[in-house]
DNA sequence: CTCCCGTGAA
DNA sequence: TTCACGGGAG
């Protein structure tokens, strides 16, 4: 605890010793959590991140956004956000465009297949909403590659509307000053004090707020989110099929080649880079005639 | 529930 | 070598 507030500064370093006071003193009561919310916004106030997709109110925008930041740090996406949007500015273009032409923007992003189902989702879109995205949760898991916790929080960033999510930064800033002491923290412990402490006026301030100060605990602390029963530690990658299967895709983005090629190009067992191009032909990323093999237009 | 999925920083 | 994450398939 000495550690964490020396890492505030100025009125937050007060507000944060108070808190632990009153959690200690009286638990999660509402006087309690009225304190972390100061706490998190003193901190925001102070050391909140400028980021362009906070600077949009456009539904497509954030929603490229947050499928991006899903997997991927504030630092690339940083960069590669506004290359993609430059080249896809809106569902009715991104809809339009080949498949190959937006896995090349993606390429540096990491889980290709969210720029497959991301270019399904806007063809969804413009196809059957009218180019618009609606405004419920429930209609926005429908589309391909968003789940209840990015449908919430694109609902929460582009409408301003009260929704309750858990994302990794939230996770680890509710860990972080209410679960500290215990392993095991389930979401649906979690999820009562988001609902608590949500802003219901602004609620899209307040998740940058909180996400920041989940950046910023992150940065000086080991990961609570260790703590958490959804944790759990990733298989190696160096000679997965994640590392063929992003090798493939780039040698694919040259151009199409036969399988025998990209087997000589690769250098990797025959068998395994013809189940890994049938696994890709099967998610929409490849066309497989004859000997050639591409991708998708 | 378990497992899979990319890239880069440190 | 280790770590960062949420969606989806089975």
């Amino acid at each position: 605890m000495e550690i964490q507030t020396a890492l505030l500064t100025g009125a937050d370093i007060e507000v944060d010793r108070l808190f632990y006071q009153a959690l200690a003193a009286s638990g999660p009561t509402s006087d309690t959590l009225s304190l972390f919310v100061e706490m998190v916004w003193a901190f925001y106030h102070a050391h909140g991140r400028p980021m362009a997709w906070r600077e949009t109110r456009d539904p497509y925008r954030i929603l490229i956004s947050e499928v991006m930041l899903q997997q991927t740090q504030v630092n690339r996406v940083k960069e590669k956000y506004p290359l993609f949007i430059g080249a896809f500015p809106t569902f009715k273009t991104l809809a339009a465009a080949p498949l190959s032409s937006v896995l090349d923007r993606w390429q540096g992003l990491g889980y290709n297949r969210r720029a497959v189902a991301l270019h399904r989702a806007a063809g969804i879109v413009v196809a059957d909403w009218g180019g618009h995205l609606k405004e419920d949760p429930a209609d926005l898991v429908t589309l391909p590659g968003i789940g209840k916790a990015t449908a919430a929080s694109i609902v929460a960033f582009a409408f301003n509307r009260p929704t309750v999510f858990i994302e990794t930064n939230i996770r680890r800033v509710f860990i972080h000053y209410f679960c500290a002491d215990r392993d095991g923290v389930t979401d649906g412990e979690i999820l009562p004090l988001v609902e608590r402490t949500l802003d219901r006026e602004n609620p899209r301030e307040w998740y940058y707020a909180l996400m920041d100060f989940g950046t910023f605990i992150a940065a000086n602390h080991p990961n609570p989110n260790r703590k958490s029963a959804h944790y759990s530690k990733q298989s190696r990658f160096e000679g997965s099929d994640r590392q063929v299967r992003g090798r493939l895709l780039r040698l694919l983005g040259i151009g199409p080649a036969s399988s025998r090629d990209l087997i000589g190009e690769l250098g990797e067992d025959p068998v395994r880079v013809d189940r890994l191009l049938l696994a890709l032909q099967t998610e929409g990323f490849l066309e497989i005639e004859g000997e050639l093999v591409r991708i998708r237009s």
